[in-house]
DNA sequence: ATGGTCGCCCCGCGA
């Protein structure tokens, strides 16, 4: 098997966005799509799309709100969906954190959707702080468990870590996605030893995966950084090279956020 | 052209 190439994507309602979507995976050569914010509910994702190009796809979605999914053409086996000892999870009422991992192509893969968190002084920040925390714990008990796992821990994590990952951050004063405690709760997987993958191949600053829909923000390039993959070791060193892919921002009926690809050697 | 939110299923609210 040539290469794989593993893509996220937050693709804010796949129903609304399907035909992009499929168009894209046809188009773009990905292996595996890691999507979030697909806004259905299980009975509403349109798998016949996806399984019609063929791709096996596993989603997890509870409600209108979020929603995650993979889809995957090089194998979809050990499919498990959420962290059941954060607290928020699962409730139905929730419009919040989802997450969705299976083994894709011999690589585990993970689609998460890491919660908003809303405001500085809303509970749902310290919801967002703790489900991180509770991941980045899960994640080193995995690779404790086995230090050669190929893992990628991929998805919208509503943080932008560093300050070159906004267009100014003058805008961000007293905001979420640029606090300390967020940033820390991000460099803490780095510290585990976990890699941004795609960063080395599309620095910054100015290179951003999401662009509000509002006041012009993508023509008027005022983005943000905060959709990522994260590999282990064993998974980066099997990175060939990584893009954003901007162009689907553009045009009628675009997603907020762009795709992100990976490919992988063999 | 990339052009002044979008998408939910509720008509406001979350992002």
């Amino acid at each position: 098997m040539a290469a794989v190439r593993i893509a996220t994507w937050n693709v804010n309602s796949i129903r609304s966005r399907v035909d992009r979507v499929v168009d894209w995976l046809g188009r773009s050569e990905t292996d595996v799509l890691l999507m979030q914010e697909t806004k259905a509910k299980d009975e509403q994702f349109p798998f016949a799309r996806f399984e019609e190009l063929g791709y096996e796809v596993a989603h997890h979605g509870l409600n209108q709100w979020n929603g995650v999914a993979i889809a995957s053409r090089v194998g979809l086996e050990d499919v498990s969906v959420g962290f059941p000892d954060v607290p928020g999870w699962g409730d139905p009422a929730a419009p919040e954190a989802r997450a969705i991992g299976a083994t894709c192509g011999g690589v585990r893969a993970w689609s998460l959707y890491v919660p908003n968190g809303r405001t500085l002084d809303d509970p749902h920040l310290e919801y967002k702080l703790q489900w991180l925390e509770t991941l980045r714990a899960q994640t080193a008990a995995w690779r404790a468990a086995d230090p050669d796992l190929p893992l990628a821990l991929g998805g919208d994590f509503n943080i932008a870590p560093f300050d070159e990952d906004v267009w100014d951050m003058s805008a961000f004063e007293g905001s979420t996605h640029v606090s300390p405690r967020e940033r820390a709760a991000f460099q803490a997987f780095l510290d585990d030893g976990l890699v941004d993958v795609v960063r080395p191949h599309a620095p910054g600053p100015g290179t951003f995966t999401y662009w509000d829909y509002q006041q012009l923000a993508f023509p008027k390039k005022r983005g943000m950084r905060i959709d990522f993959v994260l590999g282990t070791p064993a998974l980066a060193d099997r990175v060939l090279g990584a893009a954003i892919d901007r162009e689907e921002r553009k045009g009628k009926g675009a997603s907020d956020h762009a795709p992100v690809v990976v490919e992988l050697k063999d």
